[in-house]
Order: C-alpha cells, then structure tokens, then sequence
DNA sequence: TACAAGGAGGCACTAACGTGCATAAAAGAA
DNA sequence: TTCTTTTATGCACGTTAGTGCCTCCTTGTA
C-alpha cells in the first residue's frame, strides 16, 4: 500500500468516526505504529488533523455525502484549485465570487491560511466557516439562485468601497475571439467591478470551457493576470500571451 | 478515552448543564479524580470554564458551532416554525436573521410562497434556493462565523434602505427582567436596526431559552409582536403582557 | 474551632513518542 | 531493462505524557 494511499484511509477513517487510535490504525492498516505516527505527524501538519497523545482527532464537522460526491465527480476541478493555490499567501485580501470550481478551490484552502475574503456567494462564505483565521467580508445584492452569487447595483456599490490583491474569478466560458463571457449583464457588471477594485485577477477554467462559442455579455479580460487551466489551444493562447497561463497537465 | 475527548465532553457537559462536580465526573467519564481536577485545571487556564473548588462553571452562555447546533432540538423547532407559518403570506416582504431555529423555519416555507426575503444568513439564503418565487435580498456584511449571520456598519447601513412586513428575529435567550438579549455589541445593533425598519415583529423561543439570566447586550423588545413557544412562565407572560404569545404544546 | 471533602504535588507505572540506523521499496537515470 | 538515488518503513532504545495512588495541605461548613 502507497503511502498516499494509506494516509487518504487515515483521513477517510477519520472522517467517520471522528478519532484515530495509533495502535489501533496499526493493525487495521498493517503497518508499524511508528509508519502511522509519522502519517499522523505529516497529516497534521497539513492541517488535516489534529494530533493528540495516542492518536488523531478530526477538525470540523464531517464532510457530508453531497460533499463528498462533489469531490469526485471534479477531479480536475480539485487539481486546478491545488495549482491555483501557489498564488494564495497569508495576509491577502482575496476576493472570489461563485462558481463550483471557485467553491472546490475554497475548499481546498488550508485551515491555517491567514486572509480576508471578500465574496458575493453564500456557499463560499459558508465554505470558510471553519478557518478560524480568515475574516469573511459577503458583499450584499439580491442572490441570483443559479449561481448562488448576490448580484445588482448593490453588490457593485458595496464593491466601490473595497481593494482586493486578488480576484479570483469564476469562469462561465471563454470565447477564443472574444474573451471571457458571462450570462447576464448584472454578473457581468459585478465582475467588471470586482475586476476594477483588484490587483491581479486569476481564472480557472476547465477544458469544456475553453474555445466554447457564445454570444452573452463580455467581462473585459485585458487585466487578466493567471489562467490556470488543463490545456489550452492556439486561439487562447494567442489571446492571452500577455498573461501567465499556468497549464495542470 | 483520549483526554482530548475526554476535555471535550467536560466542555460539552458543562454547556449543557452549567456547573459540574469533579467527583460526578470522575463516575460519568470513568476516570479517577485526579484526572478530572487536571482536566479542570487545563480547561480553566485555557480560559474555558471557571475552576471552583468542587468542580467548576459555565463562562457564559451555552453556545455550541453552528453545525452541532443544527441537529439539536430539531423537532421542537420544527413545530414551533409550522405555527409561525400562520403569520406568513403572500407578497410579504420578511426579514429573517440567523439562528438555528429561523434556519429550521425557512426549511418549513412551501415552494409555492410568493414572497421577497431579507436576510444577513447565508445559510438562509441558500436554504431558499428553490423558492422560484420567493426573491432574496443579502444584506451584506462581516461574517459572523459562530452563528452564520453577516454584521457591521455595512450592515446597518445596507439595511437602512429596505422596509420590511414581518421580521423574524432569531433569539439567544430570554432574560425575565431585561427581555430579549444577545452575545454581541455587533449583532445587537443590527438587530435594533432590523426591528426599526419592520412594521411586525416575531420571535420564535424554545423552552431552553426561557428564563435565562444573562448579562449581554439588550436587544429592545417593545416592539415584538408575537412569541411563538413551548410553554411560559409568569416572568415571561407579564414582561410579554402586550404581545401575542403562541404556545405550542 | 473542628472536621470532612477537595486539592496540590510527588512517585510510579505504562503506553506512547521521537530518533537514529539498517533495510526495503519506489522512482529516476542510463 | 538495470543500476543508482531517493524515499519509505521497521526496529531498538532512551524519553515523555497520561494516569492512578498516596500524603499532606487547603477550603468550606457546621
């Protein structure tokens, strides 16, 4: 058994029942207590767990079946968030608006990561209700139930009065002739603000977006800073050879 | 029994019932006494309960997260918000704020209500995702991660704007001599705001909040108009002499 | 004040830990 | 493939944490 392999069973087993003995693990896992001290000691300082004296406790809540199934059946969308990741540091102040790949990749920030998010999405507000060092900012509006994302002039003007370092941007499709797209003007104009109050400006974007024909409303891409993305195709990367385009094979 | 466990229900005991003795713990938990004084010990210079010679107290009031606190109670609560459905209609505009129990009520609200919701509670919110026609309004804010509500002056601000029919207050506990109270400067001042701009104010209160003493910030309460409860005892009846009282058997 | 219950600190025992080292297993390089 | 390098694992052994018991001291109450 891979060593990955085992520490994934360490984190399942946790997940369902909220404590790990040691010498307990040992013999389910058939391995020397020292193997599984050293998991729990990398697993921990991960911050997956929590170490104690005999063996581990869960952090938070056990991660529900709808949860679960999410992580999946997006795959990619997990390994994107992983590389996107390298541009998050602690003290940021990191606006991120809807989108199930912007959701992933807020489940996949670190519990100890040290930031402020500002965000116009329930679901992502509630995804930081464990990290007991990032201060949630939710920007107001009437919620657009599709996405899940509050929208209208007054989540723009809420925005006016906000700086971010990084937006991270959700991403419906990207035009190879025109750019990034979005499906109503009222998205799209919180974007262009969200765009306007912020330093750099991320994108991930997975293969079935890319190089998709559409004829919704432009969000204006020339501040684009990062695309992280599976691969990308000639037209794009013509278009985007101005920015970093950061391909997760 | 890790001693984290075993720490953590001391804690959880002690939420539920207020003060503790050592020796009653030493029997309930199957450890020897002396374990028990140093756990109390640990907890106490931690900050977490209040050593006392015997055993020791509660520091505040009872508070569990936000996920444990959903599972609790949740068929009293759930009568208590069918019978605050009779105060609801059509093309009303209602403001709900966090809380367990007004989560537990919106889950309750038919499909087919055609209404505009104000909410601070992303949880709430989301919980109104299939309402078609049901609008919701986020009010924006710094999220209040322990009971999922956004505060702060943006918050009161945003509110400022709006005018509702009915507000749904979410209630902490019941003081017989001061009424209504919360835990925070913030989330008080808020919910002072909300009462100001709603023409009707409810509450829902489950027995445990009844009666409580508590020394935290007053939330006025001369403008509820109904309180839906279990039961009611005299203190409660003549502070709420003016106001409808439900009771749910 | 006296007396019982509770608490602090020391001691001992056991299970759990960490570390260094030898060996086995993967992963790369040729 | 085959060899080399790197990483992972198990074992030995000295160290530490967690617990119960004991003794002496403190606190609360009659």
């Amino acid at each position: 058994m891979l060593k990955e392999e085992r520490q994934q069973n360490i984190l399942q087993i946790l997940n369902e029942e909220h404590k790990i003995i040691a010498s307990d693990m040992s013999r389910r896992l058939s391995v020397s207590e020292d193997t599984i001290r050293r998991d729990l000691k990398e697993l921990d300082k991960k911050g997956l767990i929590k170490r104690v004296h005999s063996g581990a406790l869960r952090i938070g809540p056990p991660v529900v079946d709808f949860t679960t199934r999410q992580h999946i059946s997006s795959d990619i969308k997990t390994r994107l968030a992983k590389k996107a990741m390298d541009f998050i540091n602690d003290d940021m102040v990191i606006l991120i608006d809807g989108g199930t790949t912007n959701l992933q990749f807020v489940k996949q920030i670190p519990l100890s990561l040290k930031a402020t998010v500002i965000t116009n999405s329930p679901p992502i507000a509630m995804a930081l209700g464990e990290h007991q060092d990032v201060e949630v900012i939710m920007v107001g509006g009437t919620l657009f139930k599709q996405s899940m994302v509050n929208l209208g002039i007054d989540t723009v003007e809420a925005l006016d009065s906000m700086r971010a370092d990084l937006y991270i941007m959700g991403v419906y499709n990207i035009d190879p002739h025109i750019g990034i797209s979005v499906p109503s003007i009222s998205e799209a104009l919180v974007k262009r603000k969200m765009a306007n109050i912020s330093t750099e400006i991320l994108a991930m974007v997975t293969s079935d977006k890319l190089d998709t024909v559409s004829n919704h409303i432009i969000c204006p891409t020339s501040e684009l800073t990062y695309l992280v993305t599976e691969n990308v195709n000639a037209n794009v990367k013509k278009l985007y050879n101005n920015h970093e385009i950061v391909v997760v094979e």
